[in-house]
DNA sequence: TGAAATGTTGGGGCG
DNA sequence: ACGCCCCAACATTTC
């Protein structure tokens, strides 16, 4: 081993199989582990309280894979690492992109800063299966349709086999060194136990959850994944956003399964992700703007009430709740009901996009910018390939269709529990006999319809008219 | 990766 | 037997 020192700077990748990175820092000889939580001055990139909690958690995770040895700061980047460089004489550094567009300025400045100090500065592909710049039209212009992306991108050359790493020789922190505990990531209140029982965090853990997917959960995912109380979906997606799992180490153990429409299926919601970053790099105003500029016009109303019956899960729509409630308690929200949750701001209740992605920006452990940004965008039906406006979900058909035996919306609002399956959707349909045997009184243990479904629907059509010419 | 309104068809009850 | 109506079931159109 060459006599040489390099950093391996973490960041959405904490994991250190399949990590290209890190790999090849450690073929340079000694490594330095760095994380470092940065101070976000822009409130709108800040990570949110479940991210951050989650954060805790997995850098826990990491450092115990490294013997302790991470080595934690907390501050501006652009500082931290040339100081550590001249600090530990270091002659290279090395981490893995993001695509976000703040970090992508501030990582060339750092390179650039580092290179004219003599230090050798290179970053790799390791959040991605094909990056954004890869995968363009004839005309070298950017996809703004889905399908065609994800052909164009399955075509291009097979992604690669994950790296493994072999040796890893790494420097002590120093003894006044941060502890993760000093970051201060998990919240004062500790509103988090209901996060724990949900979640294992990790790479270790990411490895089971995709094992027990691969054994279970995809034989039926094309129509399961549907349905939120079946275990038909991955449960991936905050593995992937923290980067302990890599999509390269999920494809090549999907390749060795037999190629049905359940595999294709899930292919392409890994294909979705990938499609979101690459709209990102090409649009940075993706999670301000609306890609269909038409949509500027749009006439949103502002109803702090509204919102924060959304935010509560106190809507009176059960599905729409039970969902809003899953999120707060686990983190975490079934993707069929963030589709009718979402429907339900933005269409019957006529709010920004703005605040649904505030909101699973704050409470989601998957939170992800680019994830988020298209995914509200398409919801609303001002983004790339977007549902069309006037596709409002019906969230008492949507209830009786993917929740037909109401386990999973009795299970987060217990005082339905009692409400026979006929009216669990619509409580206000009820009788008062229904009702009284059932224990609730509407308006009082379950909130009212906050909207009429049909008016509201109705309104948010004539809104969508408002903007044709 | 909708839902509602509207249109069409065909079976069965009934005068 | 026949026409008429009703309506469920399905298909198409519209938002």
């Amino acid at each position: 081993m060459k006599n040489t020192l390099s950093i391996h700077w973490f960041r959405q990748d904490l994991r250190l199989q399949d990590n290209p990175a890190l790999s090849q820092a450690a073929e340079h000889g000694q490594v330095l582990p760095v994380y470092i939580l940065e101070q976000q001055t822009d409130a709108r990139y800040a990570m949110g309280a479940a991210s951050r909690w989650w954060l805790h958690h997995s850098l826990q995770s990491l450092n115990n894979s490294l013997n302790g040895q991470l080595h934690i700061y907390y501050g501006d980047p652009e500082k931290i690492i040339p100081i550590l460089c001249r600090q530990y004489n270091v002659q290279s550094v090395f981490w893995n992109r993001c695509y976000e567009p703040w970090r992508i300025q501030r990582d060339a400045v750092i390179k650039n800063t580092l290179k004219q100090n003599g230090v050798k500065a290179q970053s790799f592909n390791g959040s991605l299966l094909w990056e954004p710049w890869q995968v363009l039209k004839a005309d070298s212009s950017s996809y703004r349709v889905f399908t065609p992306f994800f052909r164009k991108a399955s075509a291009q050359q097979p992604v690669g086999p994950p790296l493994s790493l072999s040796s890893l020789s790494l420097i002590d922190p120093p003894d006044d060194a941060l502890s993760i505990a000093d970051l201060q990531l998990l919240p004062e209140v500790r509103w988090d136990n209901s996060l724990a029982d949900n979640w294992r965090i990790g790479e270790d853990a990411a490895q089971s959850v995709l094992q027990d997917f691969l054994q279970n959960g995809i034989k039926d995912y094309k129509q399961g994944r549907n349905f939120p109380i079946k275990k038909n979906v991955s449960r991936l997606s905050p593995y992937l956003h923290w980067g302990e799992i890599s999509p390269r180490q999920i494809w090549q153990r999907i390749q060795s399964i037999e190629l049905d429409d359940n595999v294709q299926t899930f292919k392409s919601e890994l294909g979705w992700r990938e499609f979101s970053y690459s709209l990102l790099y090409h649009f940075p105003e993706l999670p301000e703007k609306n890609l269909q500029q038409k949509f500027d016009a749009f006439p949103w109303r502002d109803d702090p009430h509204y919102l924060k019956c959304w935010q509560q899960g106190l809507t009176g729509y059960p599905i729409v709740d039970a969902g809003m409630r899953e999120l707060w308690q686990t983190g975490y929200m079934h993707n069929r009901v963030r589709m009718i949750v979402g429907s339900f701001l933005v269409k019957n209740l006529l709010l920004h996009w703005h605040h649904g992605r505030e909101w699973f920006w704050d409470c989601l452990v998957d939170a992800d910018l680019a994830s988020n940004s298209a995914s509200w965008q398409w919801i609303a039906g001002c983004g790339a390939d977007a549902a069309p406006y006037f596709r409002i979900f019906n969230p008492v058909t949507q209830g009786e269709k993917f929740d037909a035996s109401g386990e999973y919306t009795r299970r987060f609002i217990p005082e339905l529990s009692r409400l026979p399956d006929k009216y669990l959707f619509k409580p206000w349909m009820a009788s008062e006999d229904v009702l009284a045997e059932a224990g609730i009184r509407l308006g009082d243990d379950y909130p009212l319809p906050v909207v009429d479904l049909k008016a509201s629907r109705e309104r948010a059509l004539e809104a969508f008219k408002s903007l044709r010419p």
